[in-house]
DNA sequence: GTCAATAACTTGTTTAAACAAATTTGTAAA
DNA sequence: TTTACAAATTTGTTTAAACAAGTTATTGAC
């Protein structure tokens, strides 16, 4: 439910976009246009339009207009390129999803470790490692660790369905922003064990590594995804920078 | 050179948390102060700190304030994250780059590269294999698709320099927007003998299609990178959308 | 001292207006 | 018809103001 009145104009626009109102490379009607149709002030609606041009959807043309460049992109097993759970994924793509629990424990994090997940040395973690199944094939190793005081009560049992609905709706945890790295890997044994690749196939992983903040600026998580290559597809849409 | 106010102030403060004027978890001086410290009017501030956020330099928090999270990555010898030509990556990280044109040549675009590239059937392209070496050592196989009517007078001379110096300082042609999606993909034999790695160590390679686009709304160039998978590194911040 | 209400401060949303810059359209002269 | 100029249309930038919503500091009653 959107409380505010760009983000309806921007999902109603988008939904548009995506249901071919406006064709690919046609212009979109001009903003006092669009300020008529939805009864908006200019700011409020070159709000909405901005976003769309984040997403790459449309692009504006100084003296032109709005132009729609939107194609829907094929759709693999598992596309990523917002911060969703595994679960939110599936279900957008129409596929069923399955979460196993590999492992659930807890320590302090050390000086190794404090490198590569950004936690200082010392912290309290819920280290867990998740097999995300998609239609029963394994498709993802997770190695999740969790900030303990920023998730109390966590349990194997809500590992296994949804972490992020737990904070979301339990914990009313605010999820605001991702910084990912994506790398390729090395394929080790244990992802040759549980997702079931004989490394004379692939030998690679497409990793990527992300730390999560909440609302409150906090760094509450940081988790490794070791994502079979077959079925891994990241999307990304750059806008050019000033220099 | 900037040349509006809101890209200024948005420089500064970037170059200020850069260099660690303000501290990692600390919050930045309030909207009201910088108005101040800048002279602008609460909207061109509020634009600047806009452009952190989705850089994922700060975050923003209602009623308390606006937090630096920034923290710099560990470089590795090629870090993706904007559009830049591999010219000027290279030169931001201070490393040196040599560009080798395999092969160049035209011709029109038939069905089956048509579902590739995104290019119609028919569409005469220049078709360009270069190999970009970092420091001496071959890093891309760069696989390049550019519309021949949107560039003009193309030559193998330039495609050793930069392309991208050509499009825009030559040409004057504006490049606005870059559709891109990472792929895993097995190494194949061109992959094999250009860039001398043998398929015993990884035999995958890191792959970035990108359809870019002009600022008349003309989808300009495809390409597929083909990236060494242990000097390949992808970085993104991604903000949670509203549902 | 403790607690609750209030005030002050912070970011978030929306509107209105003016001017700038780029493109397209219309008009009039050649 | 062509050309050149002016006008209209389009997006881009900036300012100002008002109110909303969330957090923190202060005040005052107990």
């Amino acid at each position: 439910m959107p409380k505010s009145i760009y983000e309806s104009i921007y999902k109603d626009l988008k939904q548009k976009i995506e249901h071919d109102v406006f064709a690919y490379q046609e212009l979109l009607p001009s903003e006092n246009t669009l300020i008529q149709t939805y009864h908006c002030s200019r700011n409020t609606l070159r709000r909405a339009v901005s976003r769309l041009v984040s997403d790459g959807y449309v692009q504006t043309m100084q003296g032109k207009g709005v132009r729609n460049i939107y194609q829907p992109v094929a759709q693999t097993a598992f596309t990523i390129g917002e911060i969703e759970s595994f679960r939110e994924s599936a279900l957008r793509n129409g596929h069923q999803s399955l979460t196993k629990v590999l492992l659930f424990t807890e320590f302090a994090i050390d000086e190794k470790q404090a490198l590569y997940t950004g936690f200082s040395v010392g912290t309290d973690i819920y280290y867990i490692q998740r097999l995300h199944y998609l239609d029963g094939m394994p498709l993802i190793l997770n190695h999740n660790y969790f900030l303990k005081e920023a998730v109390p009560g966590l349990t194997p049992e809500i590992a296994e369905n949804s972490i992020y609905d737990y904070l979301e709706n339990t914990l009313h945890m605010t999820i605001v922003n991702s910084k990912r790295i994506m790398t390729v890997e090395k394929m080790t044994q244990i992802d040759e064990k549980y997702l079931k690749l004989n490394a004379e196939d692939y030998n690679c992983m497409a990793v990527v590594s992300s730390q999560t903040y909440n609302s409150d600026g906090v760094m509450f998580e940081y988790t490794q995804s070791r994502h079979r290559p077959d079925h891994f597809r990241f999307y990304d849409n750059a806008i050019r920078k000033i220099t």
